[in-house]
Order: C-alpha cells, then sequence, then structure tokens
DNA sequence: AACATGTTCAACCGCTGTCAG
DNA sequence: TCTGACAGCGGTTGAACATGT
C-alpha cells in the first residue's frame, strides 16, 4: 500500500521507505538530532530529500508514535476539534500524543467524515423548528470566544464546559446574556484533555490558542483568561453574550 | 478464477508562515 | 522592507489490499 521506490532526475529517491533507510535516518537523528532537514539526508548518507526524510520521522520513526485502531475518546476528540476548527490536523495531532496529523487526517477521510455529515444531518433535523440556542444542548460543545486581554486581541477559542454549567439568565436582556459558573465544583489542577471531575460531568476540552499551543489544566486556563484565583474560587463569570452559535465574552 | 470496484494509508506536492541576513 | 531558506501544514495521489460480481 505504498508507493513502489523510484529515482528523480537529480538521483533522489521517492516511494517507499526500505528498513535499511529507516535505520540509517533513526540513528543519525538519534545521535545528532535534525537541526537541518535539509541537510540531514546528505549527512545521514540518504538518497532522500529533507521533507521525505522530515515526514518519515514525524509519522513513523519518531519515539512514541502510536499506530493502529484509534480509539473512541480519540475519535471524538478528532471530531469535536473538526467540528470548531476544520481541518487543523496539526491541532488534533497535538491534543493526541503519539499520533501524526497525517494519520489523523487519513483516519478522518475515511473513517470519521461520513459519519460526521450523517450526525451532521441529524442535528439539523433536530434543530428544526426550534428557536432553542445551541448551548442549550448539553452536547452542542458551543465555542467561546474571548481575548486575552484589551490590547492583544487574541482571541482564543474555548469548548469548555458542558452546558450543565452554563445557565441562561432569564431576565434576558437584549443581548441574552448568560453565566458561567465555577463555583460548583473543584478546579482539578491537571485537567488533561477528556477529563471529567469526580462528579462525573465537567467535561473540558483543552483550549486552543491561535498559535497552535493549547492548555490543558484549568489553572493554566483560567490564569490565562487573567482571573484571580478569588474570583475563580467564588464568582459567577457574568457578561457572556450568545452570537449566532458561540459564546461570546471579552476580558 | 478473473476481473472490476472500493478502501486504505504512506508518501508526495505545493503553498504558507517564520526568521535571519 | 525585501528576499531567500527552511520547516511545517494540508490537499492530493497512487499502489496495495479487500471486497463484490
Amino acid at each position: 500500500m505504498v508507493r513502489a521506490p523510484c529515482f528523480d532526475k537529480n538521483g533522489i529517491k521517492k516511494g517507499a521507505w526500505s528498513e535499511d533507510e529507516d535505520n540509517k535516518l533513526r540513528a543519525y537523528i538519534e545521535r545528532y538530532g535534525h537541526p537541518n532537514w535539509r541537510e540531514l539526508p546528505k549527512l545521514a548518507g540518504l538518497s532522500r530529500c529533507g521533507k521525505s526524510c522530515r515526514l518519515r520521522w514525524m509519522n513513523y520513526l519518531r519515539p512514541n508514535v502510536r499506530h493502529g485502531n484509534f480509539t473512541k475518546e480519540e475519535e471524538d476528540v478528532i471530531t469535536r476539534v473538526h467540528n470548531k476548527l476544520g481541518n487543523k490536523w496539526s491541532k488534533m495531532a497535538a491534543l493526541l500524543p503519539g499520533r501524526s496529523d497525517n494519520e489523523i487526517k487519513n483516519h478522518w477521510h475515511t473513517h470519521l467524515k461520513n459519519r460526521a455529515s450523517k450526525d451532521q444531518t441529524v442535528l439539523k433535523t433536530e434543530q428544526s423548528g426550534s428557536l432553542e440556542p445551541r448551548v442549550a444542548n448539553p452536547k452542542g460543545c458551543p465555542l467561546i470566544e474571548t481575548s486575552l486581554n484589551t490590547q492583544q486581541e487574541v482571541e482564543i477559542l474555548l469548548a469548555v464546559l458542558s452546558s450543565d454549567h452554563l445557565t441562561s439568565s432569564s431576565s434576558a436582556s437584549e443581548s441574552s446574556p448568560c453565566s458561567l459558573s465555577v463555583s460548583d465544583y473543584a478546579v482539578p489542577s491537571d485537567v488533561t484533555p477528556q477529563t471529567y471531575d469526580t462528579a462525573g460531568n465537567l467535561w473540558i476540552e483543552p483550549l486552543l490558542l491561535d498559535d497552535g499551543s493549547f492548555i490543558s489544566s484549568c489553572d493554566n486556563m483560567f490564569s490565562s483568561l487573567g482571573l484571580a484565583d478569588d474570583l475563580i474560587s467564588q464568582a459567577s463569570l457574568q457578561d457572556y453574550t450568545i452570537d449566532d452559535d458561540m459564546l461570546l465574552w471579552s476580558s
């Protein structure tokens, strides 16, 4: 299921990697690292281009890379992130240790895409005729947009809490405010992706930042939002607005 | 058994973002 | 500010394998 090896006009080999090539690449990187992919193949004695070496290393040879079936949890992460961000395979890979962006992309196209489109159809069918905002849907995983501070206007994506923790303020101002209470549960010190709290009812997705990094703990999350500890411990965070499918919030 | 068609996934390709000079 | 080199990303390809006729 791989491309047959061949050589281009410059003598650069293409196609499937042999075991010998893998061994050379692995041995070289383990010894010297990969400060310069372009130079690496020459130094490692490989007739490959730097890109090909990088791809081979990142997808198959680097330590801890995992292959084989995706778990239900992994598929859930992929589906949710795809719903929010689209084809951001590298961001998904960052959330799934040991999985490469290429593998996630392949898995999406071969297994999850059709399933997701079916789900969308069902969701639209269920939603038709209803004026309920998506935040009311417990599994709707609403997006929350915010900014780190007023200067930066850095939008971060939150896909934070199940809407069990989001309650509409019924008095309904025109902007349809919601409150998000963080006082009802203990904030775990190390919330990893796909984590439930001890009560089993808090689900937190890691927070994806514009720079591609993500926040994987509550402490990290709240500090990044500029929330003081005492506020975290006691407050209901007010002044969200619902805009279309999103919760909007400016710090 | 032979062929056609569909599926899977490793690898390639082109583009974009970043950074140093 | 511009330019070139480089790394990384995401779309696409194509060959092996699986399944159907």
